[in-house]
DNA sequence: TGTATTAGTGTACTACATACACAGTACGTG
DNA sequence: CACGTACTGTGTATGTAGTACACTAATACA
């Protein structure tokens, strides 16, 4: 079957180097680039690192909404476009403040576990990390430039998944299954962890979650998943967490099964 | 082990009832009330409906960022502030432009096909509607009131999954797997999309993309990833589309090696 | 000792969400 | 049938935020 132009496959997307909007390369760029230091004109009072650690804590402490360039400015003790100094635009402090933010995976205990051990690891971690800062997931991931941290946490993944044996075309495919599961099912955990963050308390966001989940009782349009709401469980009922990674555990025999069937 | 206080079960959540935030609770029910018709005063120009309408028109068009209470005013021919009239917020009118956008899950065909092919069906046009509206993966799901048809998908995965003959705590746990894999694991598509929506070409996005992955080549920190980047791809490659479903049939086999020891 | 360069400031402009008071309209009751 | 009441859309105003631009002061190099 012939594949239509715009298919695009993995490959095609490594084959870059064309013109890349000078904006976002600018962005980008200031994620990785060590910053030359000016020679001329008065010291700087602060680094970019500086300013990034301010956004970070007013984001730990007030969310998202809050880190504006006058509250970060603020932060610093200077007037509102000091900023833009160091960083052009809002949405490149956002850049490095997502990577600030990710962090570093964990390193892996010597000798190395087995595959699924550390996946399992870093899978884990990865959650507690968008938990613990929840306005990561706030912003458009993929869509935005990737620094360092962003790679880390990938080059975990690749490292534990390359010790499988399987061809580097499988292992990006494992990388993405298990990276897909582990930020899409995070979700939950992380609303609540906003909910939290905010100052709320556990049973509002439970009563908020629940009243509209609850709308499926009784509404015809809803039968399955109102017998799912309604049917008492058996045994001990699941924490999130708990939940989280019985799925994690799914998905890993799913990706098991591929490894063996591949040898 | 004891379990903490704080550790929230699944079935602690729908208990609810108690005291919600009553904005959260006004913005919940204008997803579902069937609003009261007005008797006295001027006949309204428009519906809630027309509202979330324009407000779609406009995020397809043009973008999340474009959904302006005045961009939707203008859409309509009004002013500003007539919109309050129907939403008392913009975040009350984004709960609605995000259930609208949601639309409707496919319906199954009949006889019904096995629980693996309608799941795979649902998550598939699941996929392909995030990627048609990209503007609604900006947007925190979890976090918002889920308006009816965010039930709609869950429905139809629910009553799928309920065929495999699974406990309701298990159904649920299978659904969080497969829901998280497939938003997770869309993200890459979705912001190809959004590229697209806005009138950039492919291959300006894999320019960004690759050019920023590509950093990993040659530094000592993402030895794996280098390699994973670098090692040509035997056979033909995965576009986006066949990455997915392919992964997708990976998390389904974990989930069928559990429904198989279940029984 | 200039002179080019740069850090932080001050001011101003724009876009946006939204509060509030108002004008006109249409129903329902006296 | 008139009047009050409730409701729709308007006009105006305010506060917040992002950011352009010109300015002052500081610093190192020629």
């Amino acid at each position: 079957m012939a594949r239509a132009k715009k298919d695009l496959t993995h490959d095609d997307i490594l084959l870059a180097s064309t013109r890349i909007d000078p904006e976002l390369r600018r962005r980008s760029e200031l994620l990785w680039d060590d910053r030359i230091q000016a020679t001329r004109g008065p010291k700087a009072g602060v680094t970019p690192d500086d300013v990034v650690r301010a956004a970070v804590a007013i984001a730990d402490a007030d969310g998202l909404s809050a880190v504006t360039m006058s509250a970060v400015s603020a932060k610093l003790g200077f007037t509102t476009m000091a900023v833009y100094r160091y960083f052009p635009s809002k949405e490149a402090l956002y850049d490095a403040i997502v990577d600030a933010g990710l962090g570093h995976p964990p390193r892996f205990a010597e000798p190395r576990a087995d595959w699924r051990a550390e996946v399992t690891q870093v899978a884990l971690a990865k959650r507690a990390m968008l938990c613990a800062r929840p306005w990561l997931a706030e912003l458009p991931f993929v869509a935005a430039p990737h620094g360092p941290n962003w790679l880390r946490w990938l080059e975990a993944q690749t490292d534990s998944l390359s010790r499988t044996g399987l061809s580097a075309a499988d292992v990006g495919q494992m990388l993405s299954i298990v990276d897909g599961y582990t930020r899409g099912a995070s979700d939950t955990a992380i609303s609540l962890a906003r909910v939290r963050a905010r100052g709320g308390s556990v049973e509002e966001w439970a009563a908020a979650v629940g009243a509209d989940l609850g709308r499926a009782i009784g509404d015809p349009r809803f039968p399955a998943f109102a017998t799912l709401l309604t049917t008492p469980t058996e045994g001990p009922s699941r924490t999130l967490d708990e939940s989280f990674d019985f799925g994690l555990q799914r998905v890993l025999d799913g990706v098991a099964m591929y490894i063996n069937a591949s040898r």
